[in-house]
RNA sequence: GGCCCGUUCGUCUAUCGGUUAGGACACCAGAUUUUCAUUCUGGUAAGAGGGGUUCGACUCCCCUACGGGCUGCCA
């Protein structure tokens, strides 16, 4: 491997961000940020009518989210169009292409006509080795001069040596009669003018290259390593569409998964390095490599990535989290913190983010922070505020008024009051869980009497015990 | 229809001719525990089917089934 690697995403901008083209964008900046090499973005616009600024926005915005950074420019392909024209003219010139007069019509009569046979021959252009004394005035477009017979050979990392033949493929258009590029001359102009080394994509795009490669072929470039990577389908198998749920990045980052957590879910899933399996950007980018990629298609499965997302939340530290919540609640239309519930729940964290899996998670077990009194304690926290209850915590809140506000000054105190009344730790946690938080469900007593600090406790004591 | 790719526990995967087929998620059971959660321990669970090749196949070859892709003046 002499060259630097330089690889690329080349999203079409027709809509948001898909969670496979994250992916493939993911493998693209592994494999080319883990050995110094270069990680280029290309939008693939030539499509006029399906293509959208705002589709090319949402795709940065999911890139960005996911942290994937690239190198230069973002390459638009349609800014390049006469660049594309010229290579076809240029194979033209080379007799490796032919203009093809054929019309839109009279291709699809043909069709029409195989259909109805029962057969499904590739059109074959009259063009092809006419004389061009006998060419019309009439628009044409540029087509491949494919060889018809022999086999091209993709010798792909991931899948294999696949053969392809020639037979089976046809004169491919590369430049539109209104003189716009196809896809696949585009496709194969670009990666080589902008000098990709290792084309990472999808494997829907395992075909098309044997057709690619005709025209690198055709243009004595050198042909990039291919490494065609299976879709991600849904739980059920199928291909991943709507209706399996989150399709779209950015839905990812407003259901409250942590970027980190997600990069290692996506890494993980469809490759595998031994038995890692939670581990973090720094490492991935050390381990990653080709030939971990498997040949089967992946299903999601939004378990593992709760549970990996968990980890992740658990080990990044404080500051880092805090600024990726406030980031979560903004992309899920949330109202954003004040500076006080911002510094209650920084000190907060110690005692939940290792609990949580989401950052919906994460505030939901740290509201008895967030909240101010009077606390208005639900159904069942109220059932366990009962009289005698009340009576117990009248009893303790004096006792908390000259104490050093520590779990080890509190817990004997605590404990006493417990044997005083002849129950256990639990029947006094109950009543004092219902008073400080609300809720039935919180962190330990204790961690949220530290929180929240000592002159909150006695108010939210005091109120609930009138 | 033609061509191409794929198929190991429910899921993600390890294995690159010889293993009691390993790990993780999920699930079940137990332990810890002031609630919930976390954590810990243990357990259930797999080579699509059929032929070959071989002393020996999850691993190599062929067929079938199933899934996916391509077959556009879409990308």
């Amino acid at each position: 491997m002499s060259r630097p690697v330089v690889t690329r995403f080349a999203p079409s901008p027709t809509g948001y961000l898909h969670i496979g083209g994250g992916r493939t964008a993911l493998f693209n900046w592994l494999y080319a940020r883990g050995r110094g090499g270069k990680f280029l973005l290309r939008i693939e616009d030539t499509d006029r009518e399906r293509s959208t600024p705002e589709a090319t926005a949402a795709i940065l915005r999911g890139l960005t989210w996911l942290g994937l950074d690239w190198d230069g420019d973002v390459v638009s392909q349609f800014d390049r169009k006469d660049r594309h024209a010229e290579v076809a003219r240029e194979m033209l010139a080379r007799g490796t292409a032919y203009k093809c007069f054929s019309t839109q019509e009279e291709i699809a009569a043909f069709r029409a006509e195989a259909e109805a046979r029962g057969s499904y021959a590739l059109f074959q252009s009259p063009w092809r080795d006419a004389d061009p004394a006998t060419f019309p005035d009439a628009p044409f477009v540029i087509r491949m001069k494919a060889p018809r017979t022999g086999e091209t050979i993709i010798n792909d990392t991931v899948q294999g040596r696949v053969v392809i033949q020639n037979s089976s493929l046809d004169d491919m258009i590369c430049l539109r009669s209104d003189a716009t590029p196809t896809y696949m001359l585009a496709v194969v102009v670009d990666d080589h003018d902008m000098g990709v080394t290792h084309v990472i994509r999808g494997d829907d795009h395992l075909n098309n290259a044997a057709r690619q490669q005709m025209i690198y072929d055709a243009m004595s470039w050198e042909i990039p390593v291919w490494a065609h990577i299976p879709l991600i389908h849904g739980p059920d198998g199928k291909k991943l569409s709507k209706r399996h749920g989150a399709t779209g990045v950015e839905e990812y980052q407003a259901m409250g998964y942590p970027a980190a957590g997600m990069r290692n879910y996506l890494t993980r899933l469809g490759w595998a390095h031994g038995d890692a399996e939670i581990f973090t950007t720094a490492e991935a980018l050390q381990m990653f490599d080709l030939d971990g990629i498997g040949r089967a298609p992946a299903r999601l499965d939004f378990k593992k990535l709760e549970n990996t997302c968990g980890h992740h939340i658990a080990m990044s530290d404080d500051a880092a989290l805090l600024h990726e919540l406030t980031a979560y609640l903004v992309a899920a239309g949330k109202p954003a913190l004040t500076n006080t519930q911002n510094t209650l729940l920084k000190s907060a964290l110690y005692c939940v983010k290792d609990r949580a899996k989401t950052f919906p998670e994460l505030i939901e077990k740290v509201h008895f922070a967030l909240i101010s009194r009077p606390i208005q304690p639900d159904e069942a926290a109220g059932k366990s505020l009962d009289t005698v209850s009340r009576g117990i915590l009248r009893t303790l809140t004096p006792q908390l008024q000259n104490v050093s506000w520590t779990k080890d000054a509190l817990e004997p105190i605590l404990n006493q009051v417990a044997a005083e009344n002849g129950i256990g730790f639990g029947k006094l946690a109950s009543p004092l869980r219902a008073a400080l938080a609300g809720r039935t469900v919180t962190p330990s007593v204790y961690d949220m009497m530290l929180v929240i600090g000592q002159d909150e406790t006695i108010a939210r004591l005091e109120d609930a015990a009138v």
